[in-house]
DNA sequence: GTGCAACCTGTTGTATACAAAGCGTGCAAT
DNA sequence: ATTGCACGCTTTGTATACAACAGGTTGCAC
């Protein structure tokens, strides 16, 4: 299981985790590694080419991110996000993100709008060659990026957090019928933004996030497939 | 620095790392540990009688939640939230809890309530023995005891969080003649909530949070003489 | 006496060695 | 054939040893 690998052997001494961190949040928010996927340590160490302390810090990171699941004794996982922890993520971002949207609105400069924009040309660009995990991981940072106007870091961090598990909770229950995440509703968000039209901002920030959530398929009870074979298996099924 | 210390040498062989970082945590509530301490890993690692593998994950997991700055090649220090920060966090609260307030009306069981009241109960009972750090604690637990009961767990984690930094900030801003934390405005919360009011609930919530954030002083914009004394000194501030 | 520089000490960063806990496999008994 | 147990292999948990870095201190030169 390749997954980034751009530099080779010699480390650039700094930062190891964070590197490490960084590839594994990519790979996956860009779905190049699915739920409930079992992250070994040796099996990582050898693919990053550091030792199993660097990648037990990283895993740490990501587990309290809630992007992978530690049980004691037995491993990290690719977290799987049950149906009401999906609904808890959606509400939470219908609640937070609607009010960044409309901060940004009110403090952001003609630089901050060119990005955004820049932004929507690159998900754009992702999505015309059929490159949905890039789509999707652009579209994820679309969002943290307007947090990032707002100027709020808790609450950025925040967003990022639900962005990120927003991320595998598509991965779980995206409906394939439903259309493909409607671009428009980033323009339109820009176009308000770019108005420094913070109620309208608001508003389509709460309208686009609803859609999302409804885009979902959460009826089903069960976590699917794959954790079914671990449903039977030592661990209990807590929540659902 | 004794800290905890309640069990001697033996571990219990598990959870090390979480009963590290929970007496941390706790001290850091109570004020038993000055925003800006220097924590060093050797010093922690022979007061807990681990290892500075468990210490780092501790210090790791506090640095998320944003009790702890840890500094590269330096060490972890104790955080010292600015202003700014302080602004921020309460900014979060006063979106996020008038919101869990609402719900936690709507859900409340009787069993909830009275462990709500029993909560107000320490914490009169704290205050009474002049025991401010833990009537500190039990007032910040009390918030997230709220949330749990809205039965929102994304949310609920997002809470602690701020209501550990809240700890902080008022360990650096409290102004010493605002009147104490008034306990009438948990009362009158707790009285919304079992009668499942849940908009009294959260316009109590909003306004109890309002005049705590109006409590601080955050006008100077420098951090205090704390990090003063600890810029000149090696060692930081020990006991308080 | 002051300023600079090299060293020295103490602390953190990383790797590795060892201990312990799961988990699967295979054998034996019913 | 199935069930139960026991052994061994694999993987994680923890401690420790070593390397690298930061800061302070000392000594020298001016």
């Amino acid at each position: 299981m390749q997954i980034t690998t751009d530099r080779s052997v010699p480390n650039d001494r700094k930062l190891q985790t964070d590197e490490v961190t960084a590839a594994l949040t990519v790979a996956i928010h860009q779905h190049r590694i699915a739920p409930g996927t079992k992250l070994g340590e040796d099996e990582l160490a050898e693919i990053f080419g550091v030792s199993r302390t660097i990648i037990r810090a990283a895993l740490q990171s990501l587990a309290h991110l809630q992007l992978v699941e530690v049980q004691r004794n037995r491993g990290a996982f690719v977290a799987q996000p049950s149906v009401r922890e999906a609904n808890e993520v959606f509400e939470a971002r219908e609640l937070v993100e609607p009010r960044t949207a409309h901060t940004a609105a009110m403090r952001a400069t003609k630089s901050d709008i060119k990005r955004l924009r820049k932004h929507i040309a690159e998900e754009h660009a992702a999505l015309a060659r059929s490159d949905s995990g890039a789509a999707l991981h652009l579209s994820g940072l679309f969002h943290v990026e307007i947090a990032r106007i707002a100027d709020q870091t808790t609450i950025t961090r925040f967003v990022e957090a639900l962005v990120a598990r927003s991320s595998l909770i598509i991965a779980l229950y995206w409906r394939r019928e439903s259309a493909l995440c409607e671009e428009h509703a980033h323009h339109e968000l820009v176009d308000a933004i770019a108005k420094g039209d913070g109620v309208r901002a608001g508003e389509l920030m709460h309208s686009h996030l609803v859609r999302l959530h409804n885009a979902l398929d959460l009826t089903e009870a069960a976590p699917t497939l794959l954790s079914l074979k671990e449903a039977l298996s030592g661990r209990a099924v807590l929540g659902v």
